[in-house]
DNA sequence: ACCATCTTCCAAAACGTTTTGGAAGATGAG
DNA sequence: CTCATCTTCCAAAACGTTTTGGAAGATGGT
């Protein structure tokens, strides 16, 4: 069937031993055998058995993303872009990229980190969306498996971890909108128990009290990711009497789900309702009204963390294990003109 | 470090095939020895190693999906979702899913296509965006490798594929935009080469054709299948004297782009100029104006592909290899009223 | 002619699992 | 008691590679 190296020995005549220490490239080799060993190979078409190096290597040079997702059908842009970082990253030096999808905290996530930490299934991991108390981040921490995460926890543990400072991100937002003259300000958040939405939320309260502006519990609605989702949220804020006068979605997704639903009722966002959003999806630009939104540098954030998990790899300890991104504030016009 | 069955044979005095077979439910293991067994397993915290078993069973249980990038960075929600489609179903039958990202023709998508079939790395491969005289199909196809298809060639292999009636889905497109009254149409493409691209441009002529309309040639423009390039395609259009009363996008991320580029110059779009794509993303829906577009149910095709390969993988020959789907016409406002 | 040193090769072990082909002892039928 | 049949176990081989620890023969210096 395939070509191994017990096939090329008995062309050739040698032994297994000296046809892989001949195409290895060892110099206990007489030349003439060697020339003979690599025509031999070329000739039948050999290339090693990648299970079988692994196995004897004990490393299966392939990283591991298990992509958290809600919901079976799911489509986030993020995802895309960020795969392409790791993934690029990861061929750039010889690693493969085994991408898993599996809804939080579900038997088939918890049995994918244990696959990783007990069974040899992957040399490192890399760990996005973390939640609170994230067991994910437990389980790989104590077992010293090799993991970097986009995102921080609640823990208290050290781990090397990437992350956007949503809490700056949305002190810029939030501070833009009032100096725009906005004092009704709506949040639509992400579902409970993410961190990124729990700092951001809790940066949204900091800076409207810094402001001395109160806040309305109803002005706080939750929203699921989606543009679905935050079209339905918009529906909620849009209903209320005084109603806000600028909705920030928790991500681009949602902002872009509130401008739907804004025109949708005869309101011009951007004029009548100003939006912003986080994460400059793709689309964002090109949205009518383009929309305001904080920055991530999704594709730089997949490879910086590939990059890490792989120098953790190979036991070369990253300089710095934690890194802070600021986002930055693009204006676009969906935040509208000064209203004082 | 980690648990063998070599460690378990030791602690309850029995050999390794015992363990082996104990633990995988034979029934020539005496019921208190397997009780042993079980519980030095669960102590011990045995679980077996996967590489090994990989190499035993001379299969991988992981499928591998090639992502065809153009440029470094790139986001395309075609991918997220038909990485969600294939994820899942792939997770559902024990399969890992394997994805890698190679600018198309390149050295390194030689490579990983190489590794497929000459050396273990995977069971089965997933193609998309299928090109002109594909290499990589012919290469999986002389090779016996099992390998499914979303997307067809111009080859006379016989292979299984899904695929979506791009041919009817224009003409479905270029139709409602005739009936409207349209007689000038602009069309933007995807890159030369791209199967699809090559249908949907056929079917353009086609249909434009059987209603007796000429076409001009510069109302045919190149696009990257990105929002940028819509635009910019999108303004060589508006350009033109007389211009298009209509303009299509060879997928929805290029119309977005023309929408953009509508508005940017004082036009309104689904109002002076109809604007109609492919694909029907997450965000066509959510868009000002939303976009009529060609629904393609990338989730379910990632699923039936998958489902398709595992099948072919384990000798279940499918019983219709060659699936050829009707994407549905979304009319939204985008597409305007009759200008008749 | 003798010993030391190179050069070239390979058998065996190892990675951790599963499968094959018995072997030893227990049980039962006659 | 004898032979056949079960039950329970295991040594060895296998998957395909790399590494270890020599061994045999060639070379060269004296």
């Amino acid at each position: 069937m395939t070509v191994t190296l017990k096939d090329i020995a008995r062309q050739v005549g040698v032994s297994v031993t000296t046809v892989s220490r001949a195409l290895a490239g060892y110099n206990d080799v007489a030349a003439g055998t060697r020339q003979r060993i690599q025509e031999a190979a070329a000739e039948l078409g050999y290339s090693p058995n990648i299970t079988a190096q692994r196995l004897q290597k004990r490393r299966t040079d392939t990283l591991g993303f298990i992509m958290p997702t809600f919901g079976p059908r799911f489509s986030d842009p993020f995802f895309s872009e960020f795969i392409a970082g790791i993934g690029n990253e990861a061929a750039a030096h010889d690693y493969d990229l085994l991408v898993s999808t599996h809804a939080p905290d579900s038997q088939g996530e918890q049995k994918a980190y244990q696959r990783a930490v007990k069974r040899g299934w992957v040399d490192g991991l890399i760990v996005v969306r973390t939640r609170e108390n994230d067991a994910r981040i437990k389980l790989l921490h104590e077992h010293h498996f090799p993991f970097v995460v986009f995102g921080r926890t609640n823990d208290a543990l050290d781990y090397p971890y990437v992350d956007e400072d949503s809490e700056a991100g949305m002190r810029l937002l939030v501070q833009h909108f009032i100096d725009l003259g906005h004092r009704r300000i709506g949040l639509i958040t992400s579902p409970p128990g993410l961190m990124f939405g729990r700092y951001r939320l809790q940066s949204f309260h900091d800076t409207m009290g810094d402001n001395g502006l109160p806040i309305q519990p109803e002005w706080i609605v939750e929203g699921a990711l989606t543009q679905r989702s935050g079209a339905e949220a918009a529906g909620q804020l849009l209903a209320l009497d005084p109603r806000p006068t600028a909705i920030i979605g928790g991500n681009d997704l949602m902002a872009i789900g509130a401008i739907n639903r804004i025109q949708q009722i005869g309101l011009k966002a951007g004029q009548d309702i100003a939006v912003g959003g986080f994460d400059d999806v793709p689309s964002a630009a090109y949205m009518s009204p383009p929309l305001t939104t904080l920055h991530q540098p999704i594709y730089k954030i997949g490879r910086d963390t590939c990059a890490m998990l792989i120098d953790l790899i190979n036991g070369r300890l990253p300089t710095t294990t934690h890194i802070l991104l600021t986002p930055s504030l693009i204006i676009r016009a969906s935040s509208g003109q000064s209203i004082l």
